[in-house]
DNA sequence: TTGTATGCGTTATCAT
DNA sequence: ATGATAACGCATACAA
């Protein structure tokens, strides 16, 4: 081994290796000369306390894990990016998972998080499934949990969502006041907390506005791109729909693509409304109407959640529950006509 | 510490450490149903080895660090992707750091590295300076580094870029064959590499048409939104292009928003053409001509030079550059006119 | 303020 | 096939 340790680097400055690592550890008590020494001559030969020798003795990692769907996805890179502000602040690395929507890789994620590579875990969910009693076990091991945006409601912790009932309500009240009378929605699981939270507030809008409610119209999709094609194409020239509410983004991708090789006119024919985060839904054609949630403050607000938890120490359980609002952007989608 | 380790598995199985960590190994000698008993008891009490002890003791992270400029950028998901892949594959994690174009971040991320938090390195860089010898230091450690797509021209390493030149040849002489006569070049920095290599395919492509060349009309912007859309808008109004040949996606996304606010017709006024990885290019107002890089195998194909200088081991040196093609999608953003 | 000694959890070497 | 033990690099309790 050619490589610099702290036992060597002790050596060298004729002093021991406690001195060393007390002048890079905030806290103990050391002259500040030699503390300066110590740190001047280690940056010349860049040495810098082993990770993992340093993890192993303080039992904790300083990193917690940032579980998500999918990386290609505006909304998922906006909430990491405020997970990692946040988390940088408290001196914390982040490890980010991509289940690509792929249920067991989420537990095989989450089940070797449990060997210390993680003091923490954000997460939120791929949902393809219904056995959420790995997370028990996990809980068991008091590694604090955060969900965001897509939760289980059967586990109890602590979660940051954004109002999706109501701001589905609204969206499908704008279009029924532009006067849709036929509005699809479309949702990639329904049986998924939030597929069923913004179903249901598809639905109360309906009922409100005695619109009846057609199963027909609403369509469950999945993550495969040519699949949804498919059925979409199919639905829409047999259920002829005059609205269409995507409860996620490639959904409205699908809707635009099918509209445009059928020759569906957005909005003449069809009115979109879709929860995006897409920064260019204004440069669509037609730009998209978008129900956009807080991104980049739900991650911060979730690794605040985390960080709370963890200081908190293992004795506590924070299952606080945060929600933040929605906004809704009309665009040409959703416009009587262009 | 009521947490599970090796020694209280081995108390509670009757046997020694040594066994029980030979379960979890693949190579060494044991009995199958020794193994198979302990590997029950392991799972039950869902015991796993912990991973800060292993690295320490094996003198390795099985982790890959990978750095990319951001995050919410469709290339670099899909490049994380391909590596993510071929990493998993090889029984690695992936560490992924996301710099924002913030050179300081970027020198911080891989000086961290050295602690053995990574055995290897994939980096796609911010390029915003011109010290890299803060690499040199680095590959003393033997830690070996592959660049893909935006590299430091002066670091002698293993690369993974596209024809970058080869396909800014071709873009510009396309848009040179739909009659522009005035073509703008955008690029982020021009004194990077890829922004560098790419203008050269443009010039050369002018100079071969017999088309002078302006420098006013190579336009130089950063990553702040406004200030682009400022700096195009002003731009597009006193030189009147009739061509702007996009070096990267976002410098794109500016110019269809000054196009679109200030009544500037695409492409009937005004062709564009972009490098994008962006998958609805399709449905944008108009259709966005593409040059698209194989991002996904631009991952897959640096993962698998970092692991095989892994393989290699520290005597080795791989610096071979691999370089893939990109591929222009004609869309209706270069077309004659609509 | 600094040094000595111990142990964090694991794995490889050597012995049995 | 299995067990005892040393060592990985570091941080802390305790001693000086």
């Amino acid at each position: 081994m050619d490589s610099i340790n702290i036992k060597k680097l002790a050596k060298e400055l004729g002093i021991s290796t406690s001195t060393v690592s007390r002048a890079f550890r905030g806290n103990s008590d050391i002259n500040k000369e030699t503390k300066e020494r110590i740190l001047k001559r280690a940056s010349e030969l860049s040495y810098q306390p082993n990770h993992h020798a340093s993890n192993l003795r303080e039992q904790k990692s300083k990193t917690i894990a940032v579980v998500v769907p999918e990386l290609a996805n505006n909304f998922f890179a906006q909430a990491i990016k405020g997970i990692e502000q946040v988390s940088r602040e408290k001196g914390y690395h982040v490890l980010i998972l991509a289940t690509e929507d792929d249920y067991s890789k989420e537990v095989s994620f989450i089940s070797h998080l449990h060997n210390g590579k993680a003091d923490g875990v954000i997460m939120s969910v791929s949902g393809e499934a219904n056995d959420h009693t790995y997370l028990n076990r996990f809980s068991q091991k008091k590694i604090p949990l955060v969900f965001f945006d897509r939760v289980y409601e059967d586990i109890d912790t602590a979660k940051v969502t954004t109002n999706d009932y109501d701001s589905s309500y609204a969206a499908t009240e704008h279009l029924i006041k532009r006067g849709c009378k036929k509005i699809a929605y479309l949702v990639v699981n329904k049986s998924l907390s939030i597929g069923k939270t913004r179903m249901l507030g598809y639905e109360d809008a309906l009922k409100r506005h005695k619109v009846a409610i057609d199963d027909q119209l609403i369509i469950d999709c999945s993550n495969d791109h040519k699949k949804n094609y498919k059925l979409l194409k199919e639905a829409f020239h047999t259920l002829k729909p005059d609205g269409v509410f995507a409860s996620v983004e490639r959904l409205a991708f699908a809707t635009y693509y099918v509209c445009q090789d059928e020759g569906i006119r957005i909005p003449n024919d069809m009115k979109v409304i879709s929860f995006s985060s897409l920064e260019i839904a204004p440069l669509l054609n037609p730009s998209l109407t978008t129900i956009t949630q807080p991104a980049f403050e739900m991650g911060i607000r979730a690794a605040k959640l985390l960080f709370k938890s963890l200081e908190q120490g293992p004795t506590a359980h924070v299952n606080e529950h945060v929600i933040l609002n929605s906004r809704i952007f009309r665009r040409d989608s959703s416009a009587d006509k262009i």
